[in-house]
DNA sequence: CGTGATTGGATCGTATACAATTAGATAAGA
DNA sequence: TCTTATCTAATTGTATACGATCCAATCACG
């Protein structure tokens, strides 16, 4: 309600309720009631519907009529899905970005790689957001913005994936999978670059285990919502 | 196979938007005031802003800050970079298609490509969008209900650009092209499948680009034209 | 006559109020 | 005790009200 920035107040609520989801803080099949995440944020329920709506077109959360907003809890079957459709489209952002990308840009993604190493191991959730944000970064600069857009969700998706799905899993093979990538863009060498990437995701399917934990939808926020600049 | 949802009254407007778009009767570029498009439909700007929220992330319409929605004009880059994405997912789509779908399937399709040939030449917007559910058919075929899901978006945004860059287009090799596909995915032949289904896309995609060069002057003209008169 | 400030109208962004619906609890009967 | 029916509390679905913002026309002034 006071100034605003480009963005909207319904983008910044989007925004931390994304990266709550990634990061684990709010889990699969929590609920998302609008007044507890409004008053949490410190905005009304309008805000918080049109961020809810958001995120469920994303795929992150599913509503259901008079019932509210859960966090969604990916099938094995739609994660299976999501990871193929994933593989087709990455693996074209690597034919695009081996012809679109030039210096610049690979500095910029060993940039990222190193701060992906700087916390390899110390914050499981954090590191897998990083290790997404390797990917939607390397999107983008393919150049196609609609391809971007469509690898930022998939992407995303995954993450809440590998959050209900995946062990302790050793981020770091993962990083140095990364490196390589670059390196065959660097290299310009197209095939190489769709084998390391097709390896690399699959690689990452594959990692299954349950786990749970407890915590209140409003202490989670209440983390959160600090951060809300209003 | 697909949950089923009950239908809200936002789909219900988001639907008739989404079609009105495809088929040319909002025209690209048109204003939405959010008043006007309630008050027409009988509902309150509350419905009509989801709508177009979706319509929004959906590409269809892009909204200014405080300015209100406007129907798409997708750029000429824009288009391409559409059609690399669609090129890209439909291509999946047979692949997916040729071990997923059976008899039953292909009598589907077929039943979608006689209903082509029966309005052929004679409802330009309608043939436009038809031949659009074609492909969202085959994708919702492919048993991927993710990459449906993105197809279905893509061709949307494909037929507004047609609509905008491809007006007397002939939609008779495309219908012809259609039959071929499925022949290939009937013959199990995934090569031959992907082969058509790019030749296809590519064939849409030049036709688009190749009539926007020698329309651009009549249509801007003709838009401001229309304006003048005003 | 041209240019910048001002003002007015229209539209959006947000909050809030009311209606509709659901889930869960409570109680009664078999 | 188990089942079932009803009721209540909580939450969402929708509509409306109010302040904020932007565009455009107007007017003052150089």
């Amino acid at each position: 309600m006071r100034e605003q920035k480009q963005s909207t107040t319904t983008d910044a609520v989007y925004d931390l309720l994304c990266r709550a989801i990634i990061e684990q803080a709010l889990q699969p099949g929590m609920r998302l009631p609008e007044d507890t995440v409004g008053e949490q944020f410190g905005v009304s329920r309008t805000i918080v519907r049109h961020a809810l709506v958001r995120l469920e077109t994303m795929g992150l959360v599913v509503s259901r009529r008079n019932r509210g907003a859960f966090v969604a809890e990916p099938s094995l079957e739609e994660a299976q899905q999501i990871f193929e459709v994933r593989r087709c489209l990455e693996t074209e952002v690597v034919r695009i970005g081996v012809k679109a990308m030039s210096e610049p840009d690979f500095e910029r993604l060993e940039a990222h790689v190193r701060r992906e190493k700087a916390i390899r191991g110390k914050d499981g959730p954090v590191s897998i957001r990083l290790s997404g944000e390797f990917h939607i970064l390397l999107a983008q600069l393919s150049g196609n913005d609609v391809l971007a857009r469509y690898v930022t969700e998939v992407v995303l998706r995954c993450s809440l994936i590998m959050a209900m799905y995946a062990k302790s899993h050793s981020s770091d093979c993962a990083v140095d999978e990364h490196s390589q990538i670059i390196e065959a863009l660097r290299a310009a060498d197209p095939d190489l670059a769709v084998s390391l990437m097709e390896h690399h995701l699959g690689a990452v399917a594959e990692r299954a285990e349950f786990k749970k934990a407890q915590d209140t939808v409003e202490s989670i926020l209440s983390r959160y919502g600090k951060e809300l600049a209003l």
